[in-house]
DNA sequence: ACTATTTTTTAGACTTGTCTAAAAAATAGT
DNA sequence: ACTATTTTTTAGACAAGTCTAAAAAATAGT
């Protein structure tokens, strides 16, 4: 049984490992966990000691099958508990990260299996990322294409949209942008690379930034 | 912002004060917390600091407004999260408690009230306990008459019962009693105080201790 | 009321997860 | 290839929450 401080070092090394290069390094985790470097070193000793990390000094770290199985399960809750807070409670997509933080280490997989069925087993959380199942396998093609790679006069679905700061989510909730929203490109500007695009019968103007941060189909 | 066992103090405090004296010792407290008396004398100087506990040496603790209240608000995440459990996901009565003890500890009231409104306000949990609202107020008319004391033929319907042990809980679930069951009572023995009772048609013997643990009107 | 017992507190220690400061290893610059 | 810089680890410290052992206060027995 891990403590909450192990889960989250887990979630983050996948994280890192998933987005940029498989070996993580020590700095790059402290920086994600927003802890020192030292604290860092201690912590991987502790989970190659549990061998769910390989972990050799001065070199980095790799989550091991057991530790990605792990940090696959500590993912497929905090999801899970996304998709519950805004599809039955009612909250917007920019609150619920947060508490799905919290509820994401609530220890019972019976819990979770009975969560994943009461939600009838959704297969995207409220940014568009995949659900793992109890088994940790999931498919992830809802965040392969940014919007900011569409041509102009394409019409596509919205599928997805980085995690972000809360602003990030609020300007999106502003525009009318959520998962399934059908867009389509009507300008693009080489200046700024910002985006002109149509949106139920407005035209918005999106930045490089958020162009990049959203994924289409 | 309090920890998980500076919120399990209270708890157990406000629990104790309740059900024994107003003013509850230290080794009472060390009991119910099953740690030892020295480390509840440490956490009631840290809770009396953050003025949670009125706390004299030698002669015990008693919960302050404050810490009365934050109590309150830890026993209504409990309930909610016990009803949530067992309406919303299935789980029976038996299971909910150790599952509530993890969620109980959550931080967001806007979480709590949206869960409230969820279940449309439910007023005990699965046990017959009332749910305090969000200012601590709640009736306690559920508990107050144990099916001990009922008279033959009287009919009652069961509004509560005791906290207990997983067996005691599997027990009532064999013998098909629930909150608004309906029973009769047939007969009651004085050479051990057990209770005859007719339930869907069916005849159990009740012992003296199960019938003093459930409650009835 | 004096002693024995029980209850409670204090003192010192351990673990977890963090920190700072210093040392060691790896990397980069010329 | 040697030095400078960066990265990483080690060593020692601290807070929270627990423990054991010993001391102090309260309670009970006669």
């Amino acid at each position: 049984m891990l403590t909450q401080s192990e889960e989250n070092y887990l979630k983050a090394i996948f994280a890192l490992s998933e987005q940029q290069t498989e070996i993580v390094s020590t700095n790059l985790l402290s920086e994600k966990m927003m802890t020192k470097p030292s604290s860092v070193s201690d912590m991987l000793r502790k989970l190659a000691d549990k061998s769910l990390v390989s972990y050799l000094k001065y070199q980095g770290c790799e989550l091991t099958d057991k530790g990605k199985n792990y940090a696959l399960q500590i993912i497929r809750k905090h999801r899970l508990w996304e998709v519950f807070l805004v599809e039955k409670l009612n909250f917007g997509w920019e609150e619920v990260h947060e508490i799905a933080e919290q509820l994401e280490h609530i220890k019972s997989s019976k819990l979770t299996d009975k969560l994943d069925a009461f939600l009838h087993y959704p297969k995207v959380d409220p940014h568009g990322d995949p659900i793992p199942d109890k088994n940790g396998n999931f498919s992830n093609d809802q965040k392969t294409k940014q919007l900011s790679f569409s041509n102009i006069n394409d019409e596509v679905v919205i599928t997805g949209v980085e995690d972000g700061s809360i602003e990030f989510f609020q300007f999106l909730k502003h525009c009318e942008i959520g998962l399934g929203t059908k867009v389509k490109i009507i300008a693009k500007y080489n200046f700024d690379q910002s985006v002109l695009i149509l949106l139920n019968e407005k035209e918005i103007v999106l930045s490089e930034l958020v162009s990049q941060k959203i994924y289409v189909q």
